[in-house]
RNA sequence: GGACUUGUAGCUUAAUUGGAUAGAGCAUCUGACUACGGAUCAGAAGGUUAGGGGUUCGACUCCCUUCAAGUCCA
């Protein structure tokens, strides 16, 4: 609707002698209730007019309709300017535009993103919370991808540390040389088994030196367990062979789990990095740091900066003892990004719980003067809780990846059937439409929540399939694509189509706006920007399904219109469900 | 102690970034040519946008303050 604005400028300058600039007329969508399809908001021109809104409203009206042909008509209320356009022009829009083949592709923009996403610990497996890591990772990939971006999925694996440790200690103390293939469990659950297992023989071990008088400070210091850990992890880290190998398998355990949520989860990664390959890096950085005077020396010899300028505290960023800290590694990793890759912009996807801790990074490596820092970016999402509170896995109180993906497909499978749907499938076409449909569901149901909002699930209420869900687009989908095979054509956009009907007019209009949401879904790294439009549009065509006949429609140029209504339709309904993640059937 | 985020119908949520009577879904109630696929559609009911104050033509949105939930910093 850019004509809209261009026409408004010149009308302006026309009637009131004044140069606004495009960001100073204020367009929107014309409410339901009132005719027409966009709105000019007059209020703030009446400064230019001298007039009142309503007047305003009225002479540019006026000077639209006589000098654009694209504009049929207006009307004012009050501030409000609401224009029709043409059906001709809609027409237009539809045939050279939106239903053709290429439609919502947005050339190459020559620059390049990396995604970090996912980044599990590789001492137990992946729970909801992940989830929503890993689907808003992979959703935002293909949100950028399809604006234009070379886009790099990365993953960097937590695989050290005392956590890994605790794990490793508890399967050697009992662990009896239990393997994945010989209980059948998957790599991730039987490690994240052992994490449990130390976990609780350690609060035995505190609560018997609490017994002997100790505090729970002192308690958890000197139990002998931690101690075990600790002294694991300097062997860990002076490179002793037995703790490396132990490591080692354990560590592919926990890959080959891993891998296996992932494929279920449709999401993957083009670049895997290790933090036991880059746990040291970011001490040249401390050095550069000094130099350029960014950060400062105490007397115990631990590195600071000082960001009190900033609104933020003083910031450790090497210890005394010349170890790292969290910082220090990701200073470091930044850079190593940077040099792999050449980015232009680098998105951090990380819960909203590491908010400080970006902000402190992002600012450190703009003091210290890297051109590419002001390309940094930290999606950060609220956390997913549940009714009881915060998932903690050493609780047992998680809703567990795969466990939740099963349950999913299981309850679309029973759905389905209940449905008596699936009436002429081969075994092999049903579990790939129950998969499909239960994943959709999951999908959709954490991703249309913006990002940032904390999200509660309720294990005990079902994620819905009817409404504002996955299924239902997937449904209005599959129903297109009836049609179509019915029709054995996908239609024609004829240019003998005088007239449209309000809800083709809509229908066309929700088509337009496609690419303009995938450019701030891009823009605000917000999926659920995509989620809301596609449901929105698959809302409007079961209307338009209901209200016009396709099949049935005698005039035969109109008939064979509204077939390529219904396939431009479903080809945007496929395309934004594939940048969520989510595949769409052609029947179900 | 300091900082950040969130708070919208019973529940899950949207609002074009300051615009019209705050828009949907679930649940509840009422309807839909014996259907081009009823996982759908049409309608009813449901709101002091956590509370209070301010800024202006106009506030869910910006500012101040109180409350609630969560998180971070040493």
């Amino acid at each position: 609707m850019d004509f809209i604005v261009k026409g408004t400028l010149e009308a302006v300058k026309a009637l009131y002698n004044a140069d606004l600039k495009e960001s100073d007329i204020n367009l929107q969508e014309t409410r339901k209730e009132f005719e027409g399809e966009v709105t000019v908001v007059t209020f703030p021109l009446t400064k230019l007019s001298r007039k009142s809104p309503e007047q305003t409203g009225n002479e540019i009206g006026e000077y639209l309709v006589n000098n654009l042909n694209e504009v049929a008509g207006f009307n004012v209320i009050k501030g409000f300017l609401n224009i029709s356009v043409t059906d001709s022009f809609l027409l237009n829009a539809f045939t050279n535009n939106i239903s053709q083949e290429d439609f919502g592709k947005i050339p190459s923009a020559g620059r390049k993103v990396m995604v970090e996403y996912s980044s599990p610990n590789t001492n137990k497996p992946l729970h909801l919370g992940h989830i929503r890591n890993n689907l808003l990772g992979y959703s935002v990939s293909e949100i950028l991808a399809a604006n234009g971006y070379d886009v790099i999925k990365a993953n960097l694996v937590n695989d050290r540390g005392i956590h890994i440790c605790k794990s490793m200690l508890a399967w050697q103390k009992f662990g009896q040389g239990e393997t994945p293939e010989s209980s059948g469990l998957k790599g991730d659950k039987l490690v994240g088994n052992y994490y449990v297992i130390f976990d609780k023989e350690y609060k035995k071990q505190i609560d018997e030196l609490k017994a002997q008088g100790q505090t729970e400070d002192e308690a958890k210091k000197n139990a002998p367990l931690i101690k075990e850990a600790q002294l694991m992890l300097q062997k860990w880290e002076a490179g002793d062979d037995e703790v490396i190998s132990l490591w080692k398998t354990m560590n592919s355990w926990v890959y080959a789990g891993f891998e296996v949520t992932y494929n279920k989860l449709g999401v993957n990664f083009d670049k895997y990095y290790y933090e036991s390959n880059t746990y040291l890096l970011g001490k040249d950085i401390i050095d550069e740091g000094l130099e350029k005077g960014v950060f400062f020396k105490k007397e115990d010899n631990s590195v600071w900066i000082d960001l009190t300028a900033d609104g933020l505290d003083e910031k450790l960023v090497l210890r005394g003892d010349g170890t790292s800290v969290y910082i220090t590694q990701d200073l470091g990793t930044a850079e190593l990004k940077y040099k792999d890759f050449g980015v232009d912009e680098s998105i951090y996807v990380v819960g909203n719980e590491q908010d400080y801790h970006f902000k402190v990074l992002f600012l450190i490596l703009d003091k210290l003067g890297k051109s590419w820092a002001k390309g940094l970016y930290h999606l950060s999402y609220g956390m997913v809780d549940l009714p009881s509170g915060k998932m903690k896995s050493r609780e047992g109180t998680v809703v567990d990846a795969d466990d939740l993906i099963q349950e999913m497909i299981d309850t679309a499978k029973q759905r389905t059937e209940e449905l008596g749907k699936v009436e002429g499938f081969s075994d092999e076409e049903k579990e790939k439409l129950y998969r499909m449909i239960g994943l959709g569901a999951l999908k959709y149901f954490l991703l249309k929540v913006e990002p940032k909002k904390r999200l509660l699930f309720d294990p005990n209420e079902s994620i819905d399939f009817q409404g504002h869900t996955g299924p239902f687009i997937q449904y209005t989908h599959a129903r297109i694509c009836s049609v179509l095979n019915k029709a054995g054509s996908k239609g024609a956009a004829s240019p003998a189509i005088k007239s449209l009907t309000a809800t083709e007019r809509e229908l066309i209009l929700s088509l337009s706006k496609y690419i303009e949401t995938l450019e701030i879904a891009a823009r605000e790294h917000s999926p659920a920007q995509i989620a809301n439009y596609v449901y929105e549009l698959a809302k409007l065509y079961n209307k338009f399904y209901h209200e016009e006949p396709i099949l049935k429609v005698e005039d035969l140029q109109v008939k064979d219109f509204r077939l390529a209504l219904s396939s431009a339709t479903a080809s945007v309904i496929r395309k934004a469900m594939k940048l969520l993640g989510i595949e769409v059937p052609e029947k179900m």
